[in-house]
DNA sequence: CCATTTTTGGACCAATTGGTCCAATTTCAA
DNA sequence: TTGAAATTGGACCAATTGGTCCAAAAATGG
């Protein structure tokens, strides 16, 4: 049997660059042409591989998921204490600050916002994102308490959620265009809410 | 000297309506046929009142920033204490969780979220935005701290930007889908940073 | 009632949207 | 070398985008 003409182009990168496009842009704002030029990739290639622009979008936010997951996952492993890596998560917020960072937050919280209510689909990845990120934390939380970091009779879960939730609003502070100094207080008060 | 035809529809009502398009959709969502049709207007009115879709917004965020901004600052004014005030603010968020409720978040942030950073007009009045909330939340922490209510000892200023991140903190968690009780648990850490 | 001024509906516009389709090309097995 | 299988570029599509323009309608002062 027959193979046929391979494609001349990486899957996994054409799918990488769209997911910075659609970091970048959000999913609305970004049009086929800015995909396909980012993507290197035909509309015909496009099309075939990745069938529809909402399908890729669907596609990116699995695989920036499993990348940021992953990521803080391994470095929670990684990391000296339960504290710690909380601390260094909030700590390095302030780097993303300024005009001279590209401040396009999170590619998961930035869809919440701009249409997750609106499609079911969408809404649903989100949910099970949030749910990784917030179980990643509930797992430093019971760290630090287990490593007497954080005292052992806070709840652990409404930690959790308050840590990712005051991430998600150093996120918008940050694109609404505070400066480094500011989110570096910011982050203070919000570390002092384990003590 | 003649009058001419006088318009029949409310400029400010109009723009009330467009506020409330804006608001649910986003700026790029919303389509021209969307905003003539719920500020029931023709294209011509439209245009010759209000310019352009990008004018009206700007219209709209002046509009619903001075709303805004008028109301808490009233409240700070009539609340009992400025711990009071600060409180009732959170609390109040849980109500706004949940799938039955819109969940649109505030539109200056959404704005800020959508496309601040690639639209300077935009960002400027986005940023006067931050600046008059944060303001507010600074009135009600040194007030908290005239009444005995906030510890002297702490920043007036470092606080406030924490309230209002953690605000936009809750109102992103809330877009993403998060139950009221789970609002609830989160309000009551942040509120715990302030003792 | 007429002239002037203003508003209004709707035809019209070019540009762009996401998406389809097909003929040409490329590859490899036989 | 040929034929099947697959990819590719680009023409093409209807629908929608934000926006312009003008003739008709409406109101009032004279």
């Amino acid at each position: 049997m027959n193979i046929g003409r391979p494609r001349n182009f990486d899957t996994d990168q054409a799918l990488k660059a769209a997911v910075q496009v659609f970091w970048s842009k959000g999913y609305e704002a970004t049009s086929l042409q800015d995909l396909i030029e980012a993507m290197q990739i035909s509309k015909s290639s496009f099309y075939q591989t990745f069938e529809s622009k909402h399908q890729l979008f669907q596609n990116c936010i699995h695989h920036y998921q499993d990348r940021f997951i992953g990521d803080i996952t391994e470095s929670l492993q990684n990391a000296k204490s339960g504290r710690a890596f909380i601390e260094d998560i909030f700590n390095c917020m302030q780097d993303k600050a300024g005009p001279a960072s590209d401040r396009r937050g999170c590619l998961i919280l930035n869809c919440a916002s701009e249409f997750a209510q609106r499609d079911p689909v969408i809404a649903r990845l989100i949910s099970t994102s949030i749910q990784q990120m917030t179980d990643v934390f509930l797992s430093a939380v019971k760290r630090a308490q287990k490593e007497g970091d954080i005292l052992s009779h806070k709840k652990p879960m409404p930690l959790a959620r308050y840590l990712l939730s005051s991430l998600n609003g150093l996120t918008t502070t940050i694109k609404a265009g505070a400066r480094p100094k500011e989110v570096r207080e910011v982050t203070q008060v919000v570390l002092s809410a384990l003590d």
